[in-house]
DNA sequence: AACGCGCCCTGTCCGC
DNA sequence: TGCGGACAGGGCGCGT
C-alpha cells in the first residue's frame, strides 16, 4: 500500500508520539507477519526502549537499543499508537504494549507485510542492498540517466524497482511519468538526456508534494493517528481512466506493465 | 543477469 | 441475491 511518502509520514508521526518508550510486552496475533522465530521477535523488543525511528525506502526501522525493529507494511498495513482503552481493530497482527500505557498496533487485512528484528550490522547490509533515496542531496539527474542505461524495461516498470531508486510505488511512478511527460512504455536506456532531467525533478517533486499533503489514502492506507492522507485529490492520473487529461483534455488510458495498472495521457506522454 | 510471472491474502466492486 | 472474476500503495522466489 504505503510508497515513501505515506511510510515517511507515519516514521515522523511516530518520532513525535513514541520516541522514549518502552516497550514493556509483545503479543503476536499472527506470526506469518514476522521473519523468523516470533517468540525470538517477542524476546528481542520487549524491556528495550525506543531509542531512533527512521525510513529506508519503504520500510520503517525502528532502532530498540542496538537492534532494528524493520516494519514494511505490504500493500495493507497500519503502524496505529492508541490510547489504553482502545477498541482493538479488526486483522491486529502484532500488539506491543508500552510502559506508559498506550500500545502500539501492527495491523494488516492481507498480510502481506512483515516484521523482523535484526542487528545492527545485518540491517546495515540489508540496507545497502536497496536502491538510492530519491529524496536525497546524491539523487541526481545524472545518477538517474547512468542507471537507466543498459535497462530494457519499461521505464514504469524501471522505476518501481526498489534495487535502483527506492520509495516510488505503482501510484508516484505513474504520476512522475505523467509530470514529466514521458510515455511509461519507453524502454529506460532510450531515455533523453533532458527526458532524465524532467524524470529526476518530477520524482522529486511529487513525493515532497505528498509527504507535505501526509500522503495519499487510495484505500487503507492511513497515518500513526489513523487519520487519511490528503493527497488522493491531486493525482492527476492515478486511478482516473477514461477521466479527461488536466492538461490537454484527452480521455487517460489504462494498460497493464508488469501485472499493475498504469495511467497516463496519450497526448501528453508520447514518445 | 536482467526481466517477467505467479503467488502470498482478504475485501470490494461489477457484470451476469 | 448469488457467484465468478478482476482488482487493490508490495515484494519474493522461480524460471528463462
Amino acid at each position: 500500500m504505503p510508497e515513501l511518502p505515506e511510510v515517511e509520514t507515519i516514521v515522523r508521526d511516530l518520532q513525535s508520539l513514541v520516541s522514549g518508550a518502552r516497550i514493556e510486552d509483545v503479543s503476536v496475533v499472527h506470526p506469518d507477519l514476522i521473519v523468523g522465530d516470533p517468540a525470538e521477535f517477542a524476546r528481542a523488543v520487549v524491556d528495550r526502549e525506543i531509542v531512533g525511528i527512521s525510513r529506508r525506502a519503504k520500510n520503517i526501522v525502528i532502532d530498540v537499543g542496538g537492534d532494528r525493529l524493520v516494519i514494511n507494511l505490504g500493500m495493507t498495513g497500519r503502524v496505529l499508537v492508541v490510547p489504553a482503552e482502545a477498541v482493538e481493530p479488526s486483522h491486529l497482527g502484532v500488539r506491543f504494549s508500552l510502559a506508559d500505557g498506550r500500545t502500539i498496533l501492527y495491523q494488516d487485512v492481507r498480510r502481506f507485510g512483515r516484521l523482523q528484528v535484526m542487528d545492527a550490522a545485518t540491517w546495515k547490509a540489508r540496507s545497502g542492498a536497496l536502491g538510492i533515496e530519491p529524496l536525497s542531496s546524491e539523487f541526481t539527474p545524472e545518477h538517474l540517466y547512468r542507471m537507466s542505461r543498459g535497462s530494457r524495461s519499461a521505464v514504469k516498470v524501471w522505476l518501481m524497482d526498489q534495487k535502483r531508486i527506492v520509495g516510488v510505488g505503482n501510484i508516484y511512478a505513474n504520476e512522475a511519468l505523467f509530470r514529466a511527460r514521458i510515455s511509461p512504455r519507453k524502454a529506460a536506456r532510450r531515455l533523453s538526456r533532458g527526458e532524465s532531467e524532467r524524470l529526476h525533478a518530477a520524482i522529486r517533486k511529487v513525493l515532497q508534494e505528498s509527504i507535505d499533503f501526509r500522503g495519499t489514502t487510495f484505500l487503507d492506507y492511513r497515518d500513526a493517528g489513523g487519520e487519511k492522507g490528503a493527497f488522493a485529490a491531486r493525482l492527476r492520473v492515478y486511478d482516473r481512466e477514461s477521466e479527461p487529461c488536466l492538461t490537454c483534455g484527452s480521455a487517460i488510458r489504462r494498460i497493464v506493465q508488469a501485472g499493475r495498472s498504469t495511467f497516463y495521457c496519450p497526448l501528453c506522454q508520447r514518445g
